[in-house]
RNA sequence: GUGCCCGUAGCUCAAUGGAUAGAGCAUCAGCCUUCUAAGCUGAGGGUUACUGGUUCGAGUCCAGUCGGGCGCACCA
């Protein structure tokens, strides 16, 4: 609606003469009695003209010209607020639109021709995933989902290292285990992962090699079938959640040298000292941050001649720069918050254009048990499993519980709460009004023989004036606004909360007109409003990854 | 100590700087002989942690105070 707008007032405001720097807010207001959208702008421009903001709407008013039909009223409000009432004709023309645009409704082009890339998840393979993980995965599935309705061609990134210090306690963990079940007794140091899965894995290998590995001290057989049956377990739980990668960058490839023999770590070194931002001392390579401001340096480069992480991360958003993306989305917890400015600082040092980079960062995932909170490791072996969870709760629930608030809160995951399966369960109530529009139409078709979608009298909509049934179709037409600024916020939470509204006016519908039972021409009309109303419904789930159950 | 996030109803959380701060759960009172009651209607419940500031207007922005979470390695 916002495109709808924006040009009528601009033509307003020119032919006035007034010239502003401030932005055209087109806003939906809190109670409809200002109105479907209301806009600010002669409040905001009243002070740079010197004049009173109610007079300067009213004369803004009377240049706004709309096509015919669409506006029933426009006043000015309050302080100087312009609003405006849509009339039915143009919002049930506009239903009509949901159903001709079918799956497609919703969709946008600001995208096209243009190539996103979203990296989450990103675990590292040292044990299944946790809880916590789950959140950033939902999350950065459901962005790469809005991407693409807005026509972008998107990337979904896993970054991974295998080759770490992590890996190698890995494999050490692995092979202790193992040197217990050849019956060995071990005192298993707290350093090392404790995790159950880890006594798996030694079981297996037991089970294949017998004691034949006891005496040597080759760590490659444990850390490779840990790491293999780790990273098989981890693709399969997010396959539970409907969250798939179809990139997988291994971040080993930036310290294996190219044609040119030189590796794309040693590239990004030798850029920064051109650029006069690298020093040696202390036996290390050092990213001179405090040029920028920063209390510290960095370390590129260990004294014992690794590279700390930094360096390859580098490395790493410069492959997406070459990778040619416009857009790219970094999803991530808040425990890694610490090393963006670093990795932005050293990009925008060689020259790249940092405003194409966008961070979602996450807050923690607790959970509560019986009202109390735990803490979670993945080294101690007491991390909440994603796995659990979904076998609890199912991959709907599970995915709708991770997105349903803003990725800036701390979520509360009351485990005992989502176990209970019960109605109290947020889910059932979007999916109980997808269920409920397709036995309606069931029925329909059963008893009347009508099909809606197979019927093109959509002008029979126009029939619909009450108040209900204008505030279910605004809604719908609302629904494309919804994702852009869901999107723009990087902040699928807007969607759950416009799905949570849309499907609360349909059961009031449903519960105040009779459609099956109505005259005709009226149960036509709310038939098309209901098919309307689960299209956008079914759009809307498809974004967030969850089902849309037809019956319940 | 310091950087980021948070503090809103009994609980879990909403509210692009807008008008009377809203949902769900819980509590209470109604609505199934009628298209799915996993639903609907209504009631109670608030000094938006605190103190200042910015402006036509602040839960929202700024400064400070208090409280909670996460970081602050030559780990990733």
């Amino acid at each position: 609606m916002h495109e709808f707008f924006l040009p009528v007032i601009q033509n307003a405001l020119r032919s006035k003469g007034i010239e502003t720097s401030k932005q055209i807010n087109i806003e939906q207001p809190s109670d409809k009695k200002f109105g479907d959208y209301s806009t600010n702008i002669a409040l905001l421009t009243a002070k740079e003209c010197n004049r009173n903001p109610r007079e300067l709407a009213q004369q803004i008013i009377e240049h706004l010209v709309f096509p015919p039909d669409t506006i029933a009223k426009i006043e000015v409000a309050g302080p100087g607020f312009i609003n405006f009432y849509l009339t039915p004709f143009f919002i049930m023309h506009y239903v009509e639109q949901v159903l001709l645009d079918g799956n497609e409704y919703g969709k946008g082009r600001i995208g096209e021709g243009k190539r996103a890339i979203v990296e989450y998840v990103s675990a590292n393979p040292t044990g299944p995933l946790t809880i916590g993980r789950g959140r950033g995965g939902v999350l950065g599935d459901c962005i790469a989902n809005l991407l693409e309705t807005q026509g972008y061609e998107v990337t979904r990134e896993y970054y991974f290292n295998d080759a770490g210090r992590q890996m190698q306690i890995l494999g050490e963990s692995v092979r202790f285990r193992y040197l217990e079940c050849c019956g060995q007794t071990i005192e298993f140091p707290d350093t090392h992962y404790q995790g159950e899965y880890i006594r798996e894995i030694a079981e297996n290998i037991y089970n294949a090699h017998g004691v034949a590995l006891a005496n040597s001290n080759e760590l490659q057989i444990f850390k490779n079938s840990a790491e293999e049956l780790i990273f098989s377990s981890i693709k399969k739980t997010l396959e539970r959640l409907s969250i798939r990668h179809d990139s997988f960058f291994n971040e080993h490839t930036l310290y294996t040298p190219d044609e040119a023999g030189i590796t794309a770590n040693q590239r990004v070194i030798d850029a920064l000292r051109e650029n006069g931002y690298i020093a040696e001392y202390d036996g290390a390579t050092w990213f001179l941050t405090t040029k920028l401001g920063q209390e510290k340096d960095k370390v590129l480069i260990k004294s014992s001649g690794e590279p700390s992480y930094r360096l390859p991360d580098i490395g790493y958003h410069i492959s997406k720069f070459e990778r040619d993306f416009a857009m790219m989305v970094n999803v991530f917890g808040a425990d890694h918050i610490d090393e963006y400015p670093d990795v932005i600082e050293a990009l925008k040092i060689l020259g790249f254009d940092t405003n194409r980079i966008k961070i979602a960062i996450n807050q923690f995932v607790t959970t509560t048990v019986d009202g109390q909170t735990l803490k979670m490791s993945t080294r101690k072996g007491n991390a909440d499993l994603l796995d659990d969870l979904i076998d609890d709760v199912g991959a709907d629930a599970t995915r709708l519980f991770f997105i349903m608030r803003s990725k800036d809160s701390h979520l509360n995951f009351d485990v005992e709460l989502a176990k209970k399966q019960s109605k109290d369960n947020p889910v059932f109530y979007l999916q109980y009004a997808h269920a409920r529009i397709c036995s309606l139409l069931r029925i329909a078709l059963q008893e009347t023989g009508f099909d809606p979608a197979f019927s093109k009298e959509y002008n029979l909509l126009q029939l619909l004036t009450s108040p209900v049934e204008l505030q279910l179709g605004f809604a719908l037409l609302d629904y494309p606004d919804m994702i852009k600024t869901s999107l723009r916020l990087l902040e699928p939470q807007k969607m759950v909360e416009y799905l949570h509204s849309l499907a609360e006016l349909f059961h009031r519908f449903y519960q105040e007109c009779p459609i099956i039972k109505a005259e005709t021409d009226i149960c036509k009309a709310r038939l098309f409003l209901s098919l309307a109303t689960r299209q956008v419904l079914r759009n809307g789930f498809r974004i967030l990854g969850v089902s849309a159950p037809e019956s319940m």
